[in-house]
DNA sequence: GCTAGTGATCTGTGATCACAGTTCGGGTGC
DNA sequence: GCACCCGAACTGTGATCACAGATCACTAGC
């Protein structure tokens, strides 16, 4: 009988659980963009399921302001003001930063080799002859939350995933646009300067790359004027 | 027609929206507690309508971890463990903490007399002949939030009421059951901390006063040892 | 007396239908 | 030629039905 315990939980995957993924990788993906609309009955029709999952998974959305209901009733991807996404990049500042501080204090040799082989991953791609950005984009998140991964608080790393599918269309977008601001490798320095600390269990200092990493990305996304005013 | 732009946007609410308020404030007011179960069909007659809203409601609270769905597929309000409570804590002491301390950096004189306002309540009760302990956990509420509404970023402020959603369940049934701690008042002195912290504008402070008033409360319910360990 | 099984009743999940309101294109009136 | 209007096709929201699986009280079997 005991070989039975062994048996791992298989996991119980609804519809709508997968039709949410689906969502939120375009989103985070910035296949979607701000302003975009998106219709349930389409988007059933292209999973190949009835409404009903892709209603509950938008519901999940909109509850996350990563989706909104327009007074019209239209479903769209919310059009950030530039205050909102000056606000947000604030808070993912803090934030993250925060995680990043906790992880270098308490990093096991476990999570630095993590984190060191993510890091590597980015550069090698990002100073590839011809970088993908969006493999790039992928590696980026992945360094990211190896990194918050590693701090030590479940509802920590929870709070930063909303916080980038929210963020996700505006920079994601961006980037597809604009993918030279990879090449320009300025994330490189501050993610170096990030390991380092984690590597000297340098609190402050994690936090402060990480916080310029997100302030740099922000501010170039805002000088490119592409986020309305009010 | 220049009348007509006064009028203010009629907020759209869905039936779904009414179910999910009626919802969270069962779980954060402590009526249902960690373990209980929820039945679709019984909330929906509850409230008086069919099942579908209701369903919306519930799958945003799983989303939030509020609620959870069982291997059985049954509902209910999750059991948290000790280690899930102190990491939850934790969290909250380092986000909250973190908005008050930028409320104390920048708030302004309106912000001051709200807070102080709710300060002002809060004591009232907590000091009164025989205080209402219901009545007692909305005004700590409320001033808390006066404290992180004025800290100038939206995200952070949503972030922070869904962890008191999430905390809800467990800390208001262990006050319902032991209204004693309120009448110590030990929470008394961590606001009237926090209070002097922001009208000093000293941040660092705020932050401490806040994360002192979680942390004792936190100790002081898994000192009680209500919550399971593995 | 206790266990194993069995059927009625409950559960959440998904599909389908109904409805009010919106959008949009194609005409008709001027 | 242009503004208006009307209807077909769409939108999200809510109710209802169908179904597989879980629960639970109960009984048959040893």
């Amino acid at each position: 009988m005991s070989a039975l315990a062994e048996l791992p939980q298989l996991e119980r995957r609804t519809l709508a659980d997968t039709a949410y993924e689906a969502l939120a990788d375009l989103l985070a993906s910035g296949r979607l963009a701000p302003g975009d609309r998106l219709s349930l009955r389409q988007s059933a029709a292209a999973l190949g399921v009835s409404v009903m999952p892709v209603r509950e998974a938008v519901s999940r959305l909109v509850a996350d302001g990563v989706l909104e209901v327009a007074a019209t009733r239209a479903i769209r991807v919310p059009i950030m003001t530039a205050q909102d996404f000056r606000a947000l990049a604030e808070t993912r500042m803090a934030i993250e930063g925060m995680a990043a501080a906790r992880t270098a204090e308490r990093r096991s040799e476990a999570d630095l080799a993590a984190i060191r082989r993510a890091e590597a991953a980015f550069r090698a791609e990002a100073e590839s002859a011809r970088p993908d950005s969006a493999q790039a984009v992928r590696l980026n998140r992945d360094l990211h939350f190896a990194i918050y991964a590693a701090c030590g608080l479940a509802p920590l790393h929870e709070i930063i995933a909303r916080l980038w599918l929210k963020a996700g269309p505006v920079i994601n977008l961006d980037l597809r646009a604009h993918p030279e601001r990879l090449l320009q490798g300025f994330a490189l320095r501050r993610h170096a300067e990030a390991l380092a600390a984690i590597e000297a269990g340098d609190g402050p200092a994690a936090a402060a790359a990480l916080a310029a990493d997100i302030r740099e990305a922000a501010e170039f996304i805002m000088s490119r004027g592409g986020l309305r005013d009010t």
